[in-house]
RNA sequence: UCCCCGAUAGCUCAAUGGUAGAGCGGCCGGCUGUUAACCGGCAGGUUAUAGGUUCGAGUCCUAUUCGGGGAGCCA
């Protein structure tokens, strides 16, 4: 390659689609990009209507060729779908009075082979299809805003936390504590798998593996950012993280990401403060970055959406402490049929969850003192008799918002020193694993507190796309990694 | 991992155990400042894979693979 791309700021008439849509008629200009569709026409001797879109924002460009360009019946009458082109032309207005392009030259840059057998069609084609042609889907108008909104949701955090004075910290990805807690992990090695060394008792010997002892992919940066917090008072992960769950649903991933913030000097209350103000933020962001592609999603993904973002900006969340919901649900299960009985004490099931933010509350419900024995060894253990509870709780957090279930779990954390060891020995933890962890209770301890949201599962509740291997780019689940 | 459903043309789907079809897309032509265009014609198939039942299987049975929905786990 010898072309190099002029940069789009210097004077040029190679303009963005989002660019040539704006500009003012008359104005002179070149699009490269691709065709979403071609419309021919025996009128004035001869056109066709190039759609031409380059990703930039949600609408293609009109571009239109008359038939005296030397190339139109050699080339610009065959272009099918996703023929790449370069078009040069004026800014003109269409009867409606869009922008369009009137094409001096039409040049061809790559054509689509086999158009009969190409698998995007200008159609409307099933989410699962396009699922099996991910290296393809990305042209299609749902994932093309699915990826520009993407895009300003992850800026859209960074800067809601660099705005707080937040400090983004880099976790790592490869852990060898082997104390992460949340579930099963995916292993880290370098070892020959048909050779493995063994100890003389036969066991596997971790300590020739790269580590010197056994190694996993993260499943949450929590303990790490905890380190962090414990000295610039208020830090955010923002990564990758791994579960190796056998989980087939429409809302888990096998690599998913993760945004972490932890707190200091920090309760409950604060943590679920800053949840909400969060989740308020960012709809905010794409409701005003991207109207383009939430309108699309609004028409054509999920009718209302719009408006259901706009209700949940409108009203604080409402907050209830679990021993509350269980006591609304066991009201309610006289009433409705739920799968699963419900009991103080119990985790909350789906069918709970979402009864509680879509049909009784219909807005986001942050569930709050949860029965100490179904959450983990770190969270803050509450004072006997809180909410009224019949047993201990801990000042855990669980945000539920309508269509999407969880989509924040968080947690004030535990900072007596001697109440966390008594967690850890009543979960048969061993202290010595959490020696750093526990470190940060004997050295200047402080209250602090954070949660998890997952990015994708944020996605759909912005997007209201219905299947999480349709908001990031490359789905990894069991038994799928292709791409 | 468990329960349920499904796999037929590039895509979305039809087809009582008896000749494998339509719409869209593609190609050719007609019409048209078109924009989910419209009209006519043509091409396009190892019915997921492997067995079995039957005179005969897209259809019934078994296994496998893949996909979807729900559950559990969670974010």
């Amino acid at each position: 390659m010898t072309a190099t791309l002029p940069p789009m700021t210097t004077p040029s008439t190679w303009l963005r689609v989002v660019e040539a849509l704006r500009a003012p008629e008359g104005s002179p200009v070149t699009v490269k990009g691709w065709l979403r569709t071609r419309r021919d026409s025996k009128a004035d001797g001869g056109l066709s209507f190039l759609a031409v879109h380059d990703g930039t924002c949600f609408d293609p460009i009109q571009a239109v060729a008359k038939a005296d360009l030397p190339n139109y019946a050699s080339e610009i009458a065959h272009l099918t779908t996703h023929c790449a082109v370069e078009v040069d032309g004026v800014i003109a207005k269409t009867p409606k009075g869009g922008n369009e392009i009137q094409a001096r030259a039409v040049r061809v840059v790559g054509l689509v082979e086999n158009p009969d057998h190409y698998p995007i069609q200008p159609k409307p084609h099933t989410m699962e299809f396009l699922r099996e042609q991910a290296h393809l889907r990305s042209r299609t108008n749902t994932f093309g805003a699915v990826a520009r909104v993407r895009h300003c949701l992850s800026m859209a955090i960074h800067r809601f936390y660099h705005e707080r004075g937040f400090f983004y910290v880099h976790t790592p990805i490869i852990t060898a504590s082997d104390c992460e807690g949340a579930g099963q992990m995916f292993r880290v090695s370098t070892l020959d798998q048909l050779n493995l060394p063994k100890t003389p008792d036969g066991a596997v010997d971790h300590a020739k593996d790269f580590f010197g002892k056994q190694a996993h992919l993260t499943v949450s940066g929590q303990l790490n950012v905890e380190t962090y917090c414990c000295a610039l008072s208020r830090v955010y992960t923002f990564g990758p993280t791994f579960r190796a769950e056998n989980s087939n649903t429409s809302r888990h991933l096998a690599e998913f990401w993760m945004i972490e913030p932890e707190i200091a000097f920090a309760d409950l209350a604060a943590d679920a403060t800053l949840a909400e103000d969060f989740i308020k933020y960012l709809i905010n962001a794409v409701l005003t970055e991207r109207a383009d592609d939430m309108k699309f999603f609004d028409e054509r993904i999920e009718k209302g959406l719009l408006q259901r973002l706009k209700d949940v900006l409108e009203k604080p969340f409402r907050r209830l402490p679990y021993t509350e919901g269980v006591k609304i649900l066991v009201d309610a299960a006289k009433r409705t049929k739920f799968e699963y009985p419900i009991e103080w004490g119990k985790d909350l099931q789906s069918e709970h969850e979402r009864y509680l933010t879509e049909q009784h509350f219909k807005q986001p419900v942050i569930l709050m003192n949860y029965p100490k024995q179904i959450k983990a060894f770190y969270m803050r253990l509450n004072a006997p008799g809180t909410d009224g509870a019949p047993g201990d709780t801990v000042a855990a957090m669980d945000v539920l918002v309508p269509s999407v279930g969880e989509i924040i779990g968080g947690s004030q954390r535990e900072e007596r020193l001697s109440v966390l060891d008594q967690r850890l020995d009543e979960m048969n933890l061993s202290k010595a694993d959490y020696w750093w962890y526990r470190d940060l209770r004997r050295y200047g301890t402080v209250p602090h507190a954070g949660f998890g949201l997952g990015f994708e599962r944020a996605m759909m509740f912005l997007t209201g796309m219905q299947n999480v291997r349709d908001v990031i780019p490359f789905p990894r689940a069991p038994g799928q990694a292709d791409f």
